[in-house]
DNA sequence: CTAATATGCAACCTGTTGGTTGCGTTTTTG
DNA sequence: CAAAAACGCAACCAACAGGTTGCATATTAG
């Protein structure tokens, strides 16, 4: 028994909004495939500033998407496994919610 | 064989951006529950103008999320099933991107 | 030590966002 | 028909976002 319903996937939205900029996703892609890269690795291909990605960067990591390490003069970024594993579980509470709203629709129309 | 890695997955931020906002999100969570609402059923518990809504409700419909049907007097707003589904297919996408990362960390890690 | 790297910090600028108010229009309801 | 309900449209606003430039600082390479 369901008690709310809608519960914490409200605190779901800065994850999302941080995801809603293109620059951003590349960047998490980016992150994906080289694993721990500095900011100016990152820079390299954009057409914008470094400190352009830095912000990006800080943004992502507010949603707790990642997170820095100091080694030396640079400071490498890396994708927090904990955390996004919590908002791939996020993401599948509210797509299954989508489903059953899909599934009342589907049952709607074809009735 | 991918060819590219992160092909059509830009194409996914303006619907992260449309989520990325806690007034959006309770919205479209209404309408998982709600089925066709209108525009004041939608506004009424918010603290929000009606105006306000019906911005955040085109910004929706503006990431393909959901979609307007006119019934006399009123509006009603109401999930729009394909492009869910195909939005819930990105986040699938996108998750296993992620746990790719995550096992080559985790393997990192442990060793 | 000195030059080159890799950043940090802060001020500044412009376009977008989230919201509001005010008023006109279309349907219903009595 | 007149009042009420449910909207649409447009102007206007403050705050924020995405970016930039300029300059200072910390590391590393020669």
């Amino acid at each position: 028994m369901r008690k709310s319903g809608t519960p914490a996937l409200q605190k779901t939205a800065p994850v999302f909004a941080a995801l809603g900029d293109p620059t951003r996703l590349r960047l998490v892609a980016a992150l994906c495939a080289g694993g721990a890269l500095s900011i100016a690795q990152l820079t390299a291909g954009t057409a914008i500033t470094r400190q352009a990605v830095t912000k990006h960067l800080e943004v992502l990591a507010g949603a707790g998407l990642l997170h820095d390490i100091h080694r030396g003069r640079e400071r490498l970024w890396e994708l927090q496994p904990s955390r996004i594993d919590e908002a791939r579980r996020s993401l599948d509470a509210i797509a299954a919610q989508w489903d059953q709203a899909l599934q009342r629709l589907k049952a709607f129309v074809e009735t």
